[in-house]
DNA sequence: ACCTGAACACCGTTCAAGT
DNA sequence: ACCTGAACACCGTTCAAGT
């Protein structure tokens, strides 16, 4: 609504890019817009309700992933390409706003953007052959999946975090070693984690077309 | 090691448990404990580090997931049960202690125990016959998507929470309806999250079948 | 309408003492 | 070895004033 309220919602977006989330606090951020903590207020409406608003401005950059000009419609096999894009672009701003990860874990994504975009997942589900009944379920396991993947990315838990040993105390020498272990490789070679998306990405869609074919026999 | 240091993590555990996340602070920990805050540094080293400590513990609980007597072999069709006991435990160890959820993905997970696990998960992929170069995707896509899913259960994210009209300003009317939407079910309908899960785990015991034949075919 | 300043009840953590 | 007490630099937020 207000500009002085989009004026401090973009410094609060900004500090939390560059920061972290436990960098933003109501007092970095009145400094950071050049007022008094407690003039924040009135705009944001407290800490839960600018994180809040956080979110759903980052939610309003999800659409449209790479819409073509004539509209969403889904035709023939392009529910690939669409979900695809979805996928990408998501990961990407989650990896753009690293702090965005844990907040969406805890709130049912319901602006009018984010509702607009899981409609054209279920549009293109429904196009893939998934059953009516099946589609909600499979764009939440998608959409886990994804959100899931970004996460584990932007907080650390692949392991892109700083390379140290893990702490005091790690024997690995037996424990670790199955008698198939060594069959696969390395354990600390580096993944390029664009082309693991990109793989699971197509095992999810071959999942889809999985269902969708069950769906056709049934 | 030292039965104090226990004794204290097991009350940060049981304080979060209770309380949630944010309530556990050093003094709400020390005066659970009947001590001063200072008392609990020489034993957990900082808030931190207790944190660490308490993802720790939980990782300790989380094998075996329901083996066999005979020992950790994986025979012909077990990779199946094998796969969705530890998928189950994890996601009844997460709803059970749901402030880990945003604690485990910042952390590589890397104890003995959830290595442990972690190999024993590669072995039953390697017998299902997913090709070794793809046995770790494979795992980290089934693992983010078992933690996704009870992260998002134990956060909010699948609307669990409490059922107020999310806030003010919402016109869903026209934005949210495409042409297929009343194909679908009921928006807001219950979920069986139980059923889901399960009908989640076994399309992702198909896809790892499927990378296994795709695997054998090259 | 918009902002300030003092205050309250909290944090994690350091440091010097106590027994 | 184990714990205490005072202190420091932070939090989010309320409330009474200022212009």
């Amino acid at each position: 609504m207000s500009a002085r309220r989009e004026e401090i919602l973009g410094a609060a977006v900004a500090l939390a890019d560059e920061s972290g989330l436990e960098a933003l606090s109501m007092r970095t951020l009145a400094e950071r817009v050049g007022v008094t903590p407690m003039a924040l207020y009135p705009h944001v409406g407290g800490k839960a309700t600018l994180l809040d608003s956080m979110v759903g401005r980052l939610l309003a950059e999800l659409l449209p992933p790479e819409m073509t000009d004539e509209g969403p419609q889904v035709t023939e096999a392009g529910w690939r390409e669409l979900l695809s894009a979805y996928a990408r672009r998501a990961r990407g701003l989650l990896l753009q706003h690293p702090w965005s990860a844990a907040l969406l874990f805890s709130r049912p994504a319901a602006t009018a953007e984010a509702l607009h975009a899981v409609g054209q997942i279920h549009a293109a589900l429904l196009e893939a052959g998934v059953p009516p009944l099946e589609v909600r379920r499979v764009e939440r396991l998608v959409s886990t999946f994804v959100l899931g993947f970004a996460a584990s990315e932007a907080g650390g838990r692949f392991g892109g975090g700083s390379p140290e040993a893990s702490g005091p105390g790690r024997q690995v020498s037996e424990e670790n070693h199955t008698a198939h272990s060594e069959l696969l490789p390395c354990p600390s070679a580096p993944v390029d984690w664009n082309a693991e998306f990109e793989a699971d990405l197509k095992d999810l869609a071959d999942l889809i077309a999985s269902v969708a074919s069950r769906g056709r026999r049934a």
